[in-house]
Order: C-alpha cells, then sequence, then structure tokens
DNA sequence: GTCTATAGCACGATAGAC
DNA sequence: GTCTATCGTGCTATAGAC
C-alpha cells in the first residue's frame, strides 16, 4: 500500500517544491523587492506551506541566492539563443529587442537582478554581495565577446556602457512609470550598435 | 529667570531639530535604504531622542517625503551654480564633472534618489512614487533645457539619456563596488558632449 | 519528509509623564 | 515642547508532532 493510486506523492517530490520555491523566489523578490518580501510571501507564491520552506532553505540569504541563481539561468537560456545568430552586431541587437520585448515588467518592477542588486548593497552583511557582482558580469563578459569578436577597441568598456544603459533605462522607466523609455532608448542602442565600426 | 544664559535651549530649537533630523534622514536612507533604516537610526544620526521624532514628523513616510526634498534642494544649488556659466554644453560638463567627483559614495551607496526611488517603487502604498518622480524628472528638466539652448533635435530625448548613463553607471559601480566606472562613463560621456551638435 | 505552533526579536506608532 | 515607556504587529527561525 505504500504506492497506491491515490497515495499523495512522496517521493521525488521535494525537487519539484525546491524548484517551485525557487522560480516563486526569483519572482515576488523581483516584484516586491528583497525587504518587503517575507518567507511567507515566497511559500504562497510556490504553493508551499509557510513553515515547510525551511527545511528546503535554512534561511532567507539561501532563497535570495537561489533566485539569483535563478536568474543567471535565465540570462544563460537568452544569450545561448543568441549565440546561434552568425553575426556578433545581431546578437547584441537581440539583447537590446529582449530588453525592449520586457518593457512593461521594467516599468512596473525595474531590471530584476539590478533592483536586487542594488537592495543587497545597503544590507551591513556582505555575504551576497559578490553572488550580485556575478550576475550582473556574466552579462558584461558575454556583450565584452561580442564586441571582441566585432574587432573594436575597448570592448570591455563598450560592454560597461551597453549593460550601463540598461540599467539606466530600466530605473528610469521603473521610476517614471513609462515603458516607453525603454523602447527610445533601447532604438537608441540599436542604432549605435548599427553606426558601431 | 526664563532667558537665564546657562538654561537649555528651548525656543526656535524646534527648527534645527527639524533640520537636523531631515538632513539625518536624506544620509542614512541613502546608506541603509529605505527599508533597512529604522526611525531609531536617523534620530541617533541626528542626535534626538528617539520617541521626540513623532512630535516633527507623524509617520517614517514624512521623514522620507522630507529626504526627498533635501534631495531636490541639495539638486538645486548644484544647477543654480552651474546655470552662472554661460555655455550651456559647460554646465552640462560641470553635472557629469560633479557626479565623477562622487564616485566613491555612488560605489558605496549608489546615486541616492536612484536607489531610493527603486526601494519606494517596490512598496504597494504608492503615495511616495510621485515625489519620487518628481525629483528625477527636476534633473530631466534641467537637462533638457541645456539641450534645446544649444538647439539640438530632441532635447527630451538627450536628457533621458544622459540622465539614464548616470543611473546606469552609479548601479554597476556601486554593484561591482568599483568608483572607476564612474570615471570610465562619465569621461565618455563628457566626449560624447564635446561631440555632439 | 511534511507541517504546525510558537519562541524570540525588532519595528512603527502612541499614551502620557514631565 | 520634550522624552520614556510600552503596545501591537509582523517577521525569521526553531522545536517538535505527525
Amino acid at each position: 500500500m505504500t504506492d497506491s493510486a491515490d497515495a499523495p506523492p512522496r517521493r521525488q517530490k521535494a525537487v519539484g517544491k525546491r524548484q517551485r520555491l525557487t522560480a516563486a523566489a526569483a519572482r515576488v523578490l523581483h516584484e516586491q523587492g528583497l525587504e518587503r518580501t517575507t518567507i511567507a510571501d515566497i511559500a504562497r507564491a510556490a504553493d508551499v506551506p509557510a513553515g515547510n520552506v525551511y527545511y528546503y532553505f535554512k534561511t532567507k540569504d539561501e532563497l535570495v541566492e537561489a533566485a539569483l541563481a535563478e536568474h543567471v539561468s535565465h540570462l544563460k537560456a537568452l544569450t545561448d539563443q543568441l549565440d546561434q545568430l552568425p553575426d556578433p552586431r545581431e546578437r547584441l541587437k537581440g539583447l537590446v529587442a529582449a530588453w525592449i520585448g520586457q518593457r512593461d515588467t521594467a516599468a512596473r518592477y525595474g531590471c530584476p537582478t539590478g533592483t536586487l542588486a542594488s537592495e543587497i548593497g545597503k544590507r551591513a552583511e556582505g555575504g551576497l554581495d559578490l553572488v550580485a557582482g556575478h550576475v550582473i558580469r556574466q552579462l558584461l563578459d558575454w556583450a565584452e565577446r561580442q564586441y571582441r569578436e566585432l574587432g573594436m577597441a575597448d570592448p570591455e568598456g563598450l560592454a560597461l556602457t551597453l549593460v550601463s544603459a540598461y540599467q539606466g533605462m530600466s530605473l528610469l522607466a521603473n521610476t517614471l512609470r513609462d515603458p516607453e523609455i525603454m523602447t527610445r532608448e533601447g532604438d537608441r542602442l540599436t542604432r549605435w550598435l548599427d553606426t558601431l565600426s
């Protein structure tokens, strides 16, 4: 009777819950911010009983770390897809297009990693600072690679300018509650990429 | 005996305390962030007894509003000074130079208004959203005026690009804990202003 | 493995003495 | 006007039943 058909699932379910909690953490932390999000908020969004969270994550910080890893995973999926394009310039333009496509979310909640990194930076305990910096650097490194493939001078500086522009337009779109800012600045970046030689 | 020399100050001191609380709120909210800053933190920084704060500000939100007003005041002082320069282009370059001058603070705590606006945006109650947007718009409007005086096309878009670049480089400098990012991106903005015609 | 109950603490705000 | 004491709330994290 340990595996009867209508018995509630017992084995392997732990993985599903952990994954659901990770995804919910990424989403809710983005929407509500680090300090205003409680463990209970994340548990509710993941449809997991509140007290049960601590079986999967010993502290709130571990949940935040999982959320950051989730963002890395999303970013990797996007860049892997863009890497299939033959022209590095088109890859960079594809990245900008993806940012523009997220304009409504950006206007509502800002950049997922940018706003989270900013809040992490305000904390006294610097445990997660390195992790947050690592996520941003992931994007910087990918962009730098594209510029280098294009044979540009100072690919690192160009990557910095691109990612910085993204963070800036996300923050302004969020503060002014105007998704059109993403479109306007995104189009400008696209033209900039076209004129680069 | 109501005004003997060694009596503790009684009258007019309220103004001094309110001002000290406002200045302390601006500083501590920038350093610690909105949600991690307690009334007691601000009171301690202003050298005012904790419970006394509520005589001057009925809620924490009123303190935040005062801090935002303080940032407007700082910005106004800077632009008033820059407005004395005859050339609008030099005024804009002066603004960028001021940003670079604040590079260490930006690397530690980010842009004072940008990080605060970001945290305000995460709250459910949207009472301070408009105030935060107003502060950013103040800077946008000033920059737009300079571009217009220079006879540029799309002065509003150019202002958006400039302020967006500032927010972006502040966030990256903060996340990566590297003030040199402010210098590199600031110099790039200065060159950009020079080539604009 | 799963979930409940609650300990332990920190915060915003208030009541009221001085 | 100034300050203290404290209330009520909501959080993280844990102890322990099932």
